[in-house]
DNA sequence: CAGTTAATTAACTATTAGGTTAAACGTACT
DNA sequence: AGTACGTTTAACCTAATAGTTAATTAACTG
């Protein structure tokens, strides 16, 4: 894998279950176990989920007794939304083009109605 | 691997020699040797590249004599940008924050004023 | 038809990812 | 001190990635 910033945050976010785990996260603070529960996985599989959730920047965790309370860190979702406004336009565009046909076809059929009204 | 399309993307991206693909796609149509021009890497490694990028549906591809013009398509990127809708009060909810802070200083400022007035 | 150009496929290698189970660690409870 | 709870580490397996070189396919050119 890449060591960039941008790629490690991509290859942390190409997989379900970390994505259901920032989900969950987006709710609020979870212990490991909250975490682990909704899935049919073993403890020490969400554990390596976390951990690459933490090296791309995208969870925090504090200290709790015996617990390792995460939290979500959005700011590498910052950074893809950054990375995504160079293509943009892209979807944009096509919806401006999509835009344009439509009126075009209004266009059309207003001449369509004004020939029958003449 | 996961296969679902967000995933499938995501791992697309997580490769800067991709996204080099992607941002030199983003100029216009380019045949496979064009693309593989600024990279020190042979090019059946810049077809599975494009593979992955095809596979994702980051790239359509055309025939045109013996060349293969990769054009890109954005169509995930739009679902990208989509998920990450869901994230991104977390990165301007803090700059709300800094904004309630700065107001709750004007505030200050503005009793400091009265103050000094009475 | 022989040769050249563009790109892919095949076969191989090394590394990493994602999962497992079992053992260890750290803190709290009694 | 011993036990229970929450979590991580270790050791291992399998499959997938990312790259290589060599061979192959496909289309144009003389």
């Amino acid at each position: 894998m890449s060591t960039d910033q941008l790629s490690v945050t991509f290859a942390a976010l190409a997989d379900p279950t970390r994505r259901a785990i920032l989900a969950h996260l987006a709710q609020g603070e979870a212990s490991v176990t909250e975490l682990a529960q909704p899935f049919a996985m073993s403890l020490p599989a969400i554990s390596k989920h976390l951990k690459v959730l933490e090296r791309a920047g995208l969870v925090t965790r504090s200290r709790e007794a015996q617990w390792r309370p995460c939290r979500l860190a959005a700011e590498p979702l910052k950074d893809v939304d950054h990375w995504l406004t160079q293509y943009r336009q892209f979807w944009e565009q096509s919806l401006d083009r999509l835009d344009d046909y439509l009126q075009e076809l209004q266009a059309e059929e207003k001449k369509k109605g004004r020939k029958h009204k003449t």
